[in-house]
DNA sequence: TAGAGCATGTAAGGCGTTACATGATTTC
DNA sequence: GAAATCATGTAACGCCTTACATGCTCTA
């Protein structure tokens, strides 16, 4: 038996969607296409495969156009099974390391997570990423007045990282403020 | 002949790193892994094979282990071609709809800028990363007061990509200001 | 009935990851 | 001389992209 490899985050963004609302290949396809924040638009190769690979893990379950027409339409949602793996990503730890990259990925679980997890441990995955943030921060200002940097752009980018994190860090405390002060809505 | 699809970013900023100075694949690896903003590092798997197609392309060429040891050891440098392409990329005009994503594209471009691009074609690059972000940013914000978002979390997390790409785009200002100070540094 | 949109899928090809392979050189 | 590091590469595998294929359903 090999390690059946973790799902990527694709497939676990596939299984929060359903997680939300039962539905077809196509109208995740059309949430994809109006979100305008969601920047990823996924291929017709690459969602209908990511379902049925969900499906074999026994992650998710179809059933045949119930309603309407005999259109054909496989409607997704998620299995026991599925929902667990679901909480588990959505509780994983917020690993430091990839923190300068990818926020989105820690911003789809943010939001995923309401009314999944406890309104606590939204706040500590909040904690958690605030930290996570902040040493990223610091390790980019030490960096940038340590490392011999030829010229000047490559020190505005730093600057860039830095603000933008920042901005990201002022968010994870305001967004903390407001959860405490409205636990639940 | 069919049409030599274009070059990955990945393939782009290797052909910038080696435009900076010549260096091996393993020199590039230590790069990678030195720079705490990088947040990627690539595996020999990555880069060995794109270096070799950037040869291949006529891009690069490669001197064998010309110094000390006799030690194998093939140090790249850019062709007159790898130069003109290297060039085209960094002229190419933001794409509005790419800010969204990856703005860490577009940082590597202003940063590989420097020296190669007269200064009045880096401050029109970053005019138009701040009308691309101006857009963006619009869009969300329009984005969030019209559309029917479930749940706090969904808001909160449009507020962060507000609040994101604004302190972007402050960036792209005050680098403006900083570099029409002190045009040549 | 012709066309546009609905809805799902497949095939070829490319790239990246992980893991392994292979020598040469320096260090203890 | 053994171990670590330098330095380059290959093989298996998986996923995504682009492009195409296939029917069904509604509208003009």
């Amino acid at each position: 038996m090999q390690e059946p490899r973790g799902l990527t985050d694709f497939e676990q963004i596939l299984l929060g969607l359903l997680a939300r609302s039962p539905s077809s290949g196509y109208e995740l396809k059309k949430f994809f296409a109006a979100t305008p924040a969601v920047v990823y638009q996924p291929s017709s190769g690459a969602l209908y495969p990511a379902l049925c690979r969900l499906e074999r893990r026994g992650l998710l379950s179809a059933e045949q156009a119930p309603s309407a027409g005999k259109r054909r339409q496989r409607r997704y949602q998620l299995t026991p099974a599925g929902q667990a793996a679901h909480a588990s990503w959505l509780r994983q730890p917020v690993e430091p390391s990839t923190v300068g990259a990818d926020l989105g990925t820690h911003l789809m679980r943010f939001v995923m997570a309401e009314r999944v997890l406890a309104p606590e441990e939204v706040l500590s995955f909040l904690d958690e990423l605030a930290s996570a943030l902040e040493t990223f921060i610091a390790t980019i200002a030490d960096y940038l007045t340590t490392a011999p940097l030829p010229g000047c752009h490559p020190r505005l980018a730093l600057r860039h990282g830095i603000e933008v994190h920042q901005a990201s860090l002022d968010w994870v405390r305001s967004a903390v403020e407001t959860l405490r002060a409205a636990p639940s809505n």
